[in-house]
RNA sequence: GGCCCCAUCGUCUAGGGGUUUAGGACGCAGCCCUCUCAAGGCUGAAACACGGGUUCGAAUCCCGUUGGGGCUACCA
C-alpha cells in the first residue's frame, strides 16, 4: 500500500505548535516510508478562515522544511463536490434536509441542559419549519444501537455506541460542508492511507467512519497522538503566550530546534534528545509515540535551541544576526567583527535574538551603566586603574587578544593587583555590566578607539559622581 | 451531566512481568574550571496516584477508585 499522509490545518490562526507537531509526525511518517505528504487547507468556516493565516501557515511549514507533494487542496474550492455527495446521500435516504435553524437548536439545547438531559437531534424535527426556498442543512441519518469500532494505531481499539451520536450536520445551510464531512470525503478522494492527528479528534473518528461507510469509501488508518498541554495542564492555546511557529521564528529559534523539540514531545527514541532531521527520518515510527498528553516546557525548548546555537556553523548565525542588528538601528558590522562577536556570544545565549540583545554594547558607545555595577565598580580607586589601562593599551601596536593580555599584565604589575581586581571594573567601564565575554576578547572586539573613549567616559563618570 | 482518552521525578521521557538500589534529559542545588557571565565537566535532591486482584514474583497484566484532559456546534 502506498503511504499517503496529509496535514489539514484550518486557516483560522497562525501555525500552532500543536498543529505543527501533527504536521511533523505526518511528514516524518510519510518521508520515512517513502510515501507522500499532502497539504489540505480546511477553510470551511467562512467566518474564521482568512487568507493571511493560510499564507502564514504555509510559510511556517516551509521554514520548518516540511515539503508537501502536489497542489494544495482547498476545501472552499470543492463545494460542488461536497454538495453533490450530500445530494447523493439524500437520494439514497442516508441523509436528509433539516430546516430547524441553528438558533432554534441552541434554544433546545439550553432547555435540555436545564432539565439535566442530554440533547440529541431527532429526525422527526427535520420538517420543522420546512418551506420551499427556505435554507436547510443536511444531516446524516445515524441508526442507533450499533457499535462503531475505531482501530487506532496508537491507542488500539476504541468502541463507540452509535446511540451517542445524533444525526449530525454534514452540509451547512450556507452550502459549506462541515469539518467531518469534508475531511472524510477528502481523505478518501486524496487516497490518504494514514491519518495522524491530535487526540482531540478521537471523537470525530466514528462520525467520519459513518460518512465513509455511507458513501462507500475506504477508510484510512487512524493514529491519534496525545495533545500538547500548557504549563497549567490545559489544552495549549493563545493564552499560553508564544504558541505559534512564527512567534518562535521571530524570537530567534532555529527550525531544526523547533522540529527537534516538538517531535520529542510525545515521541521518543530511547534516551536520545538531539536528532538531526536525517536521524528523525531514519528513526521515526508510530511505535515511539506515547499515549499521554505532554506539557510544553519552554525552558527545555530554550535549552535545546541553545544547544543548536552552539553547534551551528558560524556563518549561519552571523547571517541570521545581521538583520536583527540592523533592525535595532545599528550599522552592519564587518564580517570579521561579527564573527568574533558571534563566537563569544553563542556560548552565552540561547537564541539569535538573545545574541544580539546581549551584545548591544558592541554596537554602540552609548550604553547605560548597570546601576548596581556602577555603584560598586565605577569608584575613585578604579579610576586610577582605568588611566593605567588606557596608557598600556594605547601603546599596543597589534591590538590582538595576546597583546591585550600583556597590557593587562603590565597594569597588574604596576598596581600589584590580581586580574580580577582589574578585569571586573574594566568590564563595567567597557560594557556597562558585570557580565560579558572574557575581558581580553571584549577589548579586542571593541578595538582601540572604543576602548579609549569608554575608559575616558568611565573616568569622567567617576569624577562627576564625586563632584 | 454524558461519551471518550490518559496516569513513572516539577517537566519531557526510558523501561512493557524477574536484568531496577527505576535510567536519561530540562530545570533545581553543590563542586570543579575561572577575570565576570556563560559554556563544559562532576555530584546530589527528585517519580512508578491509590486500592484490590492475577503471579513464585508487578512500575510492567486485569478490575475499581481517584485525578487530569478532550469532546459534547450548521468550529475545526
Amino acid at each position: 500500500m502506498k503511504i499517503v499522509t496529509r496535514f489539514a490545518p484550518s486557516p483560522t490562526g497562525a501555525l500552532h505548535v500543536g498543529a505543527a507537531r501533527t504536521a511533523i509526525f505526518n511528514w516524518l511518517f510519510s518521508v520515512s516510508l517513502g510515501g507522500d505528504f499532502l497539504l489540505r487547507i480546511e477553510d470551511t468556516d467562512r467566518a474564521r478562515s482568512e487568507e493571511r493565516f493560510e499564507r502564514q501557515i504555509i510559510e511556517s511549514l516551509e521554514w520548518l522544511g516540511l515539503k508537501w507533494q502536489g497542489e494544495i487542496v482547498r476545501q472552499s474550492e470543492r463545494l460542488d463536490a461536497y454538495g453533490q455527495l450530500a445530494e447523493q446521500l439524500i437520494d439514497e435516504q442516508k441523509a436528509y434536509r433539516c430546516y430547524v435553524t441553528a438558533e432554534e437548536l441552541g434554544r433546545r439545547r439550553e432547555e435540555a441542559k436545564k432539565r439535566g438531559e442530554v440533547f440529541r437531534y431527532r429526525r422527526e424535527w427535520s420538517q420543522l419549519g420546512a418551506a420551499p426556498g427556505k435554507p436547510y442543512a443536511v444531516r446524516l441519518s445515524v441508526s442507533s444501537g450499533e457499535k462503531i469500532h475505531v482501530e487506532d494505531l496508537v491507542r488500539g481499539g476504541i468502541v463507540f455506541d452509535s446511540s451517542e451520536i445524533e444525526d449530525f450536520v454534514i452540509l451547512k445551510a450556507d452550502g459549506f460542508p462541515t469539518y467531518n464531512f469534508a475531511a472524510a470525503v477528502d481523505d478518501a478522494r486524496m487516497e490518504i492511507s494514514h491519518v495522524i492527528r491530535g487526540d482531540d479528534h478521537i471523537i470525530n473518528a466514528p462520525r467520519q467512519i459513518l460518512i465513509a461507510e455511507a458513501l462507500g469509501f475506504g477508510k484510512p488508518k487512524l493514529a491519534h497522538v496525545p495533545m500538547i498541554l500548557g504549563a497549567d495542564g490545559k489544552k495549549l492555546s493563545k493564552r499560553h503566550g508564544a504558541e505559534s511557529v512564527t512567534e518562535y521564528r521571530l524570537r530567534g529559534y532555529f527550525p531544526e530546534a523547533v522540529l527537534n523539540y516538538l517531535v520529542r514531545l510525545g515521541w521518543s527514541f530511547g534516551d536520545q534528545e538531539i536528532f538531526t532531521t536525517e536521524e528523525l527520518v531514519e528513526k521515526f515510527s508510530l511505535k515511539g509515540i506515547g499515549k499521554s498528553a505532554s506539557v510544553f516546557d519552554s525552558q527545555k525548548f530554550l535549552w535545546l535551541n541553545g544547544k543548536y546555537l552552539r553547534d551551528m556553523p558560524e556563518e549561519r548565525i552571523s547571517e541570521g544576526a545581521i538583520p536583527l542588528i540592523v533592525q535595532r538601528g545599528f550599522p552592519e558590522p564587518s564580517p570579521e567583527r561579527l564573527r568574533k562577536i558571534v563566537a563569544q556570544m553563542r556560548e552565552r545565549s540561547e537564541t539569535l535574538n538573545g545574541i544580539v540583545d546581549q551584545s548591544l554594547y558592541f554596537f554602540t558607545n552609548d550604553f547605560e551603566y548597570d546601576e548596581k555595577a556602577a555603584q560598586k565598580f565605577l569608584v575613585e580607586q578604579n579610576g586610577e586603574i582605568f588611566k593605567l589601562l588606557a596608557e598600556e593599551l594605547h601603546g599596543i601596536e597589534d591590538f590582538s587578544h595576546d597583546n591585550i593580555h600583556g597590557g593587562f599584565e603590565r597594569v597588574m604589575e604596576r598596581t600589584g593587583l590580581g586580574l580580577g581586581k582589574i578585569a571586573q571594573p574594566s568590564r563595567v567601564a567597557l560594557t556597562g555590566s558585570t557580565k560579558s565575554p572574557g575581558i581580553f576578547d571584549v577589548v579586542e572586539i571593541l578595538g582601540r578607539d572604543a576602548v579609549a573613549s569608554r575608559l575616558a567616559r568611565a573616568i569622567d563618570f567617576i569624577k562627576s559622581r564625586n563632584a
